[in-house]
DNA sequence: AGGAATAACCGAAACGTTTCGGATTTGCCG
DNA sequence: CGGCAAATCCGAAACGTTTCGGTTATTCCT
């Protein structure tokens, strides 16, 4: 309720002064400073936003678009990501705003209004696509954005991301050094980069070991249970031309395994080894699941404070190349994964 | 880009008038309103919310606080409603703000520093509890919301609502015309005034038929599939005091107790005849159920735009009285009854 | 035709902040 | 003590709207 005039006035000095007082400037003596703190502390002074955003041309505001309300079964996904940045945005004193895109809208003209009619300043995107339309139009616009992943343009925004083809590596590498040939590869939805680079490291592996490529044994789908449960039914269905050993893009599908197995009175890892990638998703903690499932894991839910901050990085015009990280990938060695002897 | 005054200078105008002729003030000339107007389309002028904001003293945004990361099995139901709500408080032109509480803070403080450095004029409040702080909180700070439903106190705020009781009065009153007398209850988690409400609708049926109470025939808990398979599994175990029809407060309990019928051999509705209100959830459409399942239902998502323009409405002052709506409750006849004889 | 009512317009102030350029005070040096 | 730099402060403008009060031009009535 109190204005700068209200301080200036109690305080005896300029509005020029207070503000710069309560914004840390250069020229303003320690004593003075503490005082107008004090004194703004004490009438409860909270600045008017809307007047900063006036001057500063920005709105303060950033938002992230779901292209559409998402099915059931991986929203708990999604919320749980919201409430990281929800909580991370508001640590970097940035509105976040969700917009839930209505099914038949073009997306990115939800975004040209977001920005036009909106006002917003930047946007948080994820699940990018090979070459991803957002980012082309979001530069064009002129509009800052951070990335969770990376498509396949040149990296010149910021993002942060795993190195996904290692993970389809070092996956799929460590099944075949306990001596499988037969690897299955469960993966996420066919055109997200993602899923694409996890594909690629899956290959590398493959390669280097000598073991041709065999596309009868890679799906891609939504990475929930029951697409594990489905594929892993059909895969290990088939006794004669069964693979030894799954990669899974998540833990969810490796559950989605486990209960396939479970249903076919096949055990793990005696009779199909399992390894997964680990996003935290809950329901399948992967420690707690029988056997303990081997991983790659990232320490991901660290990083959204990162990411807050990239975002204001961009907005204020800083240096992309300071506005990337790549997260580390843990390789996590339990008991999913038996060794083919012979 | 442009501004008013680009505007202005463009026609030979004053600010002012342009200002007038855009927001449909009533001295301006229709021929001149309609020249300002094309011309605002043909430079693509946007008003500058900030500048608006600022006189107007209001923010523009609106908050919806989760009281914490939610549960998993429950957030297909939140982000089902927070698209809604963001796509209706986007058309009446209000930034709809997601705020996830973190564990730990106290939720009142949350919506304090929301309003104080957040500068929210308004909120959407739901799941209210028997007297629920947060009415009196918001009160107390003078700062609008609506609520999706009744807390116990007066009702002298905006709210949409259905008549709970009614519909557990309705429900139960349906299986004891056909008879049935040992009815048990799936009811929501305890401190709910809906839960209450529907608790209450329940006893009222029970005591009008002069059918007595018995308290070890309800249960309250979170409405997920697992509480109504855990609890129907316990409650039909019993063979000798199982009861002879169950009341369940969402479509997903009913689910759980189809899926525990069918797990002891039980038919419904041969064996235990089952009822519930349809929240229209994912997953358990009612009318596809086997057997399809009578219910109560209210068209709820017909709404959220209502639930928009009461905060709208709150907002900027109408009366109270207005801004309030309790929506019907149909009631359907499916299969999921059998009468009981003799 | 004279006067009042109405229609159409405008200038200036206000909202609360930041910032530019300049003014005043203080401290220090020779 | 005179002069200069540094430290500290201030007034005014600016951001883009809305709105208050007032001015001019037009119409209407008798």
């Amino acid at each position: 309720m109190p204005t700068l005039k209200d301080l200036s006035a109690h305080l005896g000095l300029s509005v020029t002064q207070v503000s710069r007082a309560l914004n840390n400037h250069a020229d303003v003596s320690e004593k003075t400073r503490e005082r107008v703190k004090k004194a703004a502390r004490h009438l409860n002074y909270r600045p008017n936003l809307s007047a900063r955003k006036l001057v500063s041309g920005k709105s303060g505001m950033v938002g992230f678009v779901l292209p559409e309300p998402p099915a059931a079964p991986i929203d708990g996904l999604i919320i749980q990501m919201l409430g990281h940045l929800s909580t991370a945005f508001a640590k970097s004193g940035l509105q976040f705003i969700l917009h839930i895109a209505p099914e038949k809208e073009d997306l990115l003209d939800v975004y040209g209004s977001l920005i036009d009619d909106g006002g917003l300043d930047g946007f948080f995107i994820g699940e990018p696509v090979q070459n991803d339309p957002r980012v082309t139009f979001l530069r064009k616009r002129n509009v800052p954005f951070v990335m969770h992943g990376r498509d396949f343009s040149d990296h010149t925004y910021p993002y942060f991301d795993i190195d996904n083809e290692e993970v389809g590596y070092i996956l799929t590498r460590h099944l075949l050094s306990q001596g499988h040939r037969k690897i299955a590869f469960l993966n996420g939805v066919q055109d997200l980069t993602y899923a694409e680079n996890r594909a690629r490291g899956y290959c590398r592996a493959l390669q280097e070991t000598g073991v041709p490529f065999d596309p009868s044994l890679v799906r891609n789908a939504t990475m929930i249970v029951d697409y594990g449960f489905d594929a892993a039914t059909e895969l290990l269905s088939d006794r004669e031309n069964a693979p030894s050993a799954i990669v899974a893009g998540n833990t969810w599908i490796a559950k989605g395994i486990y209960d396939a197995a479970d249903a076919l009175n096949l055990r793990v890892p005696h009779d199909v080894s399992v390894v997964a990638h680990d996003d935290n998703l809950y329901g399948a903690a992967t420690d707690e699941m029988k056997p303990p499932l081997t991983v790659t894991a990232s320490p991901l839910n660290e990083h959204w404070d990162t990411v807050a901050e990239f975002l204001v990085g961009a907005i204020s015009g800083k240096d992309v190349k300071t506005l990337q990280k790549i997260i580390d990938i843990d390789f996590v060695d339990r008991a999913s994964v038996a060794a083919l002897t012979g």
